[in-house]
DNA sequence: CGCAGTTTTGATGGACCTCAAAGACCGTGG
DNA sequence: CCACGGTCTTTGAGGTCCATCAAAACTGCG
């Protein structure tokens, strides 16, 4: 029960104003948004929704990470996406959602009632626009992820969500510390499972091998250090042009 | 060299007015998208743009199929998406694409200069709003390949395959004739493969299980009888709730 | 009919899954 | 501080599904 508070703050003052889909607004718009906005927490591990339900809202992630999978009848599950900050949640047009939203971390929405909002599409320009960018974007990274899913190996999987993760983590401390870098993985041994496409299992000893050959280091069981970035990505299976790629 | 002619036409008589993103277009608009469109044809096989090239133009397939695919060094390929009639191909705002697309069948496109379109994006809503619905479709579709990728068997891959295929084909024609209906196959058994992350024998080998247990008939290599759909949708893995859904 | 490309079929091996159990981590309470 | 329990993670043994390698059969076309 340690649903994070976060709350009556203005846009002005939003970690991810200059991100999100109200990046690109002018001040009468940021003004009404600011006005009809309101936040939503969930702690970590709590269900956002579920597959099929409705949601009456469109949200951006302010705080954390939220999952969206799909879950089959016998219980095989794949994730299909991670939000994290500046993320876009919810489709216009559409009521119901086609797959699960769980807060992988303690989780902040920026929340918009859906209808209202489907309005404001039509008359505020540039947030269509800006989530327009933010759906091709999301469409690139699904698409990329595809041939992770589709032809690479276990090991190969790894490494590229390690690498996904790294980046992600680098951009927000110093790029490159003289003995490589460390990060927090946000995700269980089974959340990342779900997302390559494996077992656990196999994810445990893909992380015990990639370690046994000095790729990455592991202090505690979350906490991933990578001595050499260079190595990393050249277990991905990609394009080494593919460093500070797509 | 039998390319597809397909000239001067006029958007009022174009078959896929009502679904492209020039359908919510007013008649004003329409008129300036007819004056500077051209079309581009392609002959079945023939690449269209090599992943990281640049690609001076937007367009929507009017006739054929084409496929979106990405390549590994060492020759891994995956196909992660196909443009069928009324599909965009391009990303505004973006000058290179980061995949291979491919004529799989007789080509034709409607084209637009890029830098143009992009204007376009800013003063014509309808044009922006149609991107983002068909955008948000791509994603949707998107993610679902990826449960298919990630989770499923051999067989129900295959099963999924057909009956998106089929799905698409029984738009076109008598939803159900009394012996089921028949479609054909756009995509080599290679070309399978690569969408669906097996190698072709083992494509080869699932089409042949299939037809062994009745699911399908095969009339000839490309052609596909589906003498009960429900039948096929069963060994996809998805809940039969699916049936008219996503 | 013969040839090139595509598809099918067969035999074998390996990567990953499944089942099982032991070990590490972490918060709680004695 | 340490013992305790629950959860997460690692490791092991064996089996299965699919990839790989190889060759035959089929299709379409000159």
């Amino acid at each position: 029960m340690n649903a994070p508070v976060f709350n009556n703050r203005d846009c002005g003052s939003c970690p991810i104003r200059h991100q999100a889909i109200c990046s690109r607004c002018e001040q009468d718009e940021l003004d009404y948004l600011d006005s009809v906005k309101y936040y939503r927490s969930y702690d970590a591990g709590q269900p956002v929704v579920w597959a099929g339900d409705p949601l009456d809202f469109v949200a951006t992630v302010v705080v954390g990470v939220a999952s969206l999978s799909q879950t089959m009848e016998d219980g095989r599950r794949q994730m299909i996406g991670l939000l994290l900050p500046s993320d876009f949640l919810g489709r216009p047009g559409r009521e119901a959602v086609s797959y699960d939203v769980t807060a992988v971390t303690d989780l902040t929405l920026c929340c918009f009632r859906r209808k209202p909002f489907e309005g404001l599409l039509k008359t505020s320009p540039h947030i269509g626009q800006r989530l327009l960018e933010k759906t091709l974007d999301e469409l690139d990274a699904a698409r990329e992820w595809m041939l992770v899913l589709g032809r690479k190996t276990a090991r190969e999987k790894i490494a590229s969500l390690l690498s996904i993760i790294a980046r992600r983590a680098s951009s927000l401390m110093a790029l490159k510390a003289p003995d490589g870098f460390a990060f927090d993985l946000p995700l269980t041994r089974e959340a990342m499972a779900d997302y390559l496409g494996l077992t656990l299992e196999t994810v445990s000893r893909q992380m015990s091998a990639l370690k046994k050959d000095g790729v990455i280091q592991l202090e505690g069981n979350r906490r991933v250090r990578v001595p050499d970035f260079a190595k990393l990505v050249a277990e991905t299976g990609d394009d080494a042009g593919d460093l500070f790629g797509g």
